[in-house]
DNA sequence: TGAGGTTAGTAAATCGATTTACCAAAAATA
DNA sequence: TATTTTTGGTAAATCGATTTACTAACCTCA
């Protein structure tokens, strides 16, 4: 009841001091050197000060036509390479005075298209995407009007600031690295996807096997999310049809998941019955027994180099010339265990 | 160049249907019965439909007072539980309109605080909170301007909206379960930290063990996220340190992560040394061999009742009355291997 | 016929900032 | 002293909606 007016507004600020707005806005903007001055300045800021006086940023936005909020659409927010980026470009936006809109495509293009209409309504100044195939029209679109940077894939055919690791070079070598180690026999476990970080992924695979004059395994899975069932049967019939596999390549977190659950059912064993690596690191991966090699992903520098391109985009959108920035990132394979040497074990069951 | 005006508004809406932006506001907002001719609305919702209008939000929200925007402030959004809620609360917010805007307080009241100033001055509508300790006060003074809701832990001094699961009961049929399968030396690793879903949780560890007379054997932990190590190394000396204990109980997910690390680089094995249990389902829990028994959190309901008393409060939140609703939800316990009697096993090695 | 009611609208204030265009007084220059 | 420049500032338009208060025209019915 007896508080001070709900909301204090700059007028509030002006009249206390005894001048205008216009004034008070310069102040508050750094634009007032030279214009006003030095004693109204400090007059003015102590009756900010006072006051606990904030702009609205609303109004602000208003005339400005910037909202200082950034769109984050990503697969599945619940998914950990997803989240771990997310935690960390919401710490940077932080940083910089940006605040961090969500949501979760579930890889849905229908979803995805509502999603950019809700959040170009929303007046956001700029999208990170992961997209979903199919939505390259509808980002296209988006582009026109608002910086858009994409990462973990992109489209080949458009030419659009993307952030992502090199897919086909890790899993290549990932590859490489299991037969290296004896395993002749790799399968690959992948989405049924024309993505590029999934079909980069399944290239690597290739050129690893064909390099080698090896016979490729292959079982390419149509994902949805609340089918896991079905998938771990999928993944299990692979696994009895093709005896002559002796290790397995993931191509992303939740399909090892699954594929694990599969062996599980099926009595399989990583270590004794197939060397497995994955692509994406996981808490499960590491404390697994044995642990599975995986070929990690830098959150830290996907993360901020998306930020860093976005920003970039942001500052010159309105700019003549474009520069379309596409960020390749290098990723590390962590060798565990899981893709150790064990054919001696697999045959006798007990050590040399 | 050549592409119609940049933005367009209600005013050239008004101006081409030959009317005042007065009505086609009323349209618009559903309020143009026996205000406005049926002919009229016609045309009006057709120059609309052809232009593509889509009124300004920030207009809107500057004038309402109304954003649509819900932030979530919560511990780590890299945390599955959290990244899980956050899924779901994201969902159900795009179903009602509204966006959500999150943060990773990392517990941290300072952080915290600022996070808190930082989306008021945004003007969001309402907050959904897991507060760090600390955070009493700041978050005391927000809830007399905006609609609060906490969740996953309160504050038993004060009276705030909460949705939590029955963190004691829970953990104390999850020891009792425990003592029942023959362990009679369940230790408790929890976190050093005054927040009730941690009491709580310990709470019930100790019921448990004093109903049965048994000793009590508790590691508190002093959590840094930058520290795994330091904490491995804890509790492989608590492990150490107590060799009567035959099984672990862990307050929550990512102290039972650290405390499988802390087995495998002491070489003890779960199933074979200890049973173990943990508050908080997680993907490495169910597919860890063996299996581990989890007290699992209600993911979709906890979220669900969030958002719901959330809407509560913003719709009570100027009324005379105000209702605090505090939520407990029942937690369920998964009962996996870890948890099954081995004691035989732990003698000799062997099945009887 | 004239008091009152209904119908179909509109003008203008408002939300809270930024920014353009302008001005008076003081200082500098000629 | 007269003119120009600088200093220090303000009025008012604007961003794009919502909402209050008002009105003109027509209808109704005693």
């Amino acid at each position: 009841m007896s508080k001070k007016k709900d909301k204090i507004s700059i007028k509030d600020i002006a009249a206390a001091a005894g001048t205008s707005t216009t004034t008070v806005s310069f102040i508050l903007n750094g634009k007032a050197d030279h214009k006003v001055s030095p004693a109204l300045i400090e007059k003015v800021l102590k009756i900010i000060e006072e006051k606990n006086y904030r702009p609205s940023s609303l109004a602000q936005s208003l005339r400005t036509g910037k909202t200082n909020t950034i769109a984050l659409l990503v697969e599945d927010i619940s998914n950990p390479f997803f989240s771990g980026i997310a935690r960390l470009i919401g710490e940077r936006a932080a940083r910089e005075g940006y605040q961090i809109v969500y949501s979760s495509t579930e890889n849905d293009p229908k979803k995805t298209a509502t999603l950019l209409d809700f959040f170009t309504e929303k007046q956001v100044d700029g999208f990170i995407i992961s997209p979903p195939a199919g939505a390259l029209n509808d980002i296209q679109a988006l582009r026109k009007n608002k910086p858009v940077v994409l990462f973990d894939r992109y489209f080949p055919q458009a030419s659009m600031s993307h952030v992502v690791v090199d897919n086909q070079m890790s899993a290549f070598h990932g590859v490489r690295h299991m037969i290296n180690n004896k395993f002749k026999n790799v399968g690959c476990v992948t989405l049924h996807s024309d993505q590029t970080q999934m079909t980069g992924r399944l290239q690597g695979y290739n050129e690893a096997m064909e390099q080698s004059g090896l016979k490729k395994y292959t079982l390419s899975v149509d994902y949805k999310a609340d089918e896991h069932d079905r998938i771990v049967l999928e993944i299990a019939k692979f696994y009895k049809e093709n005896p002559g596999m002796d290790a397995l390549f993931f191509t992303t977190n939740y399909l090892a998941i699954l594929g694990l659950e599969a062996m599980q059912r099926s009595n399989l064993k990583v270590g004794k019955d197939f060397a497995v690596m994955c692509f994406d690191e996981h808490d499960l991966f590491r404390l697994y027994s044995p642990p599975i090699t995986v070929i990690s992903q830098p959150l830290a520098e996907i993360a901020e180099n998306a930020f860093n391109v976005l920003i970039n985009e942001m500052e010159t959108h309105s700019s003549a010339i474009k520069r379309v920035e596409m960020i390749e990132i290098p990723a590390t394979l962590v060798i565990r265990q899981s893709t150790s040497n064990f054919s001696n074990f697999s045959i006798t069951g007990s050590v040399f």
